[in-house]
RNA sequence: UGGGCUAUCGCCAAGCGGUAAGGCACAGGACUUUGACUCCUGCAUUCGCCGGUUCGAAUCCGGCUAGCCCAG
């Protein structure tokens, strides 16, 4: 038969229940596959927590396919996420940067490992449950595109993913909204149609991110510091420049009388900066790590909307090639806290064109 | 050691006889497939200490203690 083959990475969440769901609606042969990311120390801790990477998601996800009657796999991806996501994670801290651990794991896991994996086994696609659509682009190139609901679309943390990636990619829940999800989720009789939204970072259940890192990486995380402002007077001591990013205004400990916050991490001097609330805007930022998506490449300036972290609303900008691998964005007005560390999406028309990763602003 | 001033929540700070504003910090929650931001809620039965006046004082009086300033 010619029925396609799909791997639905299934969290053991609504969002990829229902994805598996609709694809065997669909006529797919469905194939359900959990994927079993926590070091084991991690795994009591976990248990109890949701998320894109589930927890309890093995028997939840489990519970789902079985009531879809497709088969369903628990496959050990330790490996690639402990060197590919959380190392990096655990890196990016130390040199004083703020990674994004979530794309990280969608370019080399998800769509990594785990398609890998799923073409080896003769699917011809792998879906998950992200909010977002695939179209093609008159070029004929592979874009990831917002999804009906501006209010819940994951399109910033797939920007990283390549053409040959998305070439193999179905994501049916992107074609409606989250309630219309659940809604689906409670009409099939789905388990899990109740189960919270995913929050945080799914390895770090606790949210002590900076313990985490501090137990990690023993012996090699930056000690405490000086807090100082632009123009070199110390305000105080900081606990270490892991517990910081830009922008940051909580945890500071500075009773200044009136809000301060971080404008800018020195990895190099230990310093974290601090200044005023409109300190922290910028109108330009360097990018690296270039993935180019709905556009091919970038010969000439061109303006675009762009979002710099995962819950921003986009702002309009020119993006200019200065370098192999490098683009400059201005923007046409200022943006908060641009973020060395954190992915710089381009969008036209709610296609993700390409993006990178913030080196400077 | 004389003279003056000041002592209110971790920090800053209202209050001036009628029964403790506010900001910052902090804590908790909401939001969120990253970190942040933002929003909501909470946060001094008590005003350096001891007495006194008064129906009633953080607010007036006396003493003590501490810090600052000027003398020296």
């Amino acid at each position: 038969m010619d029925r396609k083959k799909v791997v639905v990475g299934m969290s053991g969440g609504v969002d990829s229940s229902v994805a598996a769901y609709l694809l065997k609606e669909q006529g797919y042969d469905v194939i359900g596959v959990t994927m079993q990311i926590w070091q084991d120390e991690e795994r009591e801790a976990v248990e109890e927590n949701g998320g894109c990477c589930g927890l309890s998601a093995a028997d939840d996800a489990g519970r789902v396919a079985q009531m879809l009657d497709i088969p369903h796999y628990v496959m050990n991806f330790k490996d690639e996420f402990k060197s590919r996501v959380i190392d990096y994670f655990v890196e990016e801290y130390l040199a004083g940067r703020t990674p994004n651990p979530c794309i990280a794991c969608n370019r080399y896991v998800k769509w990594g490992s785990l398609l890998a994996r799923s073409l080896e086994i003769g699917a011809d696609y792998i879906a998950t449950g992200h909010y977002a659509r695939i179209t093609r682009t008159a070029a004929g190139r592979y874009a990831i595109k917002n999804s009906v609901t501006a209010k819940k679309d994951q399109t910033y943390a797939l920007y990283d993913l390549t053409q040959e990636q998305l070439a193999h990619t179905l994501m049916p829940v992107g074609e409606y909204t989250k309630e219309e999800i659940r809604a689906i989720a409670e009409k099939a009789g789905l388990p899990v149609a109740h189960k919270p939204d995913s929050q945080e970072i799914c390895f770090i259940p606790d949210h002590d991110y900076a313990g985490y890192i501090e137990r990690a990486a023993a012996g090699r995380v930056p000690p405490a510091g000086n807090f100082v402002t632009k123009d070199g007077r110390t305000l105080g001591r900081h606990r270490g420049i892991i517990h910081y990013t830009v922008g940051q205004r909580k945890g500071l400990e500075l009773a200044m009388g009136r809000p301060v916050f971080v404008t800018e991490i020195r990895p190099d001097t230990n310093e974290v900066v601090i200044g005023e609330a409109e300190e922290v805007f910028g109108d330009t930022l360097i990018c690296d790590h270039i993935n180019y998506m709905g556009m091919a490449e970038l010969p000439s300036p061109r303006e675009v909307t762009a979002k710099i972290r995962y819950a921003h609303a986009g702002e309009r900008c020119t993006i200019e090639k200065i370098a192999e691998d490098r683009i400059k964005c201005t923007f046409h007005r200022p943006v908060r806290a641009v973020t060395p560390g954190q992915a710089v999406v381009f969008y036209e028309d709610g296609c993700v064109l390409g993006g990178g990763v913030i080196r400077r602003p």
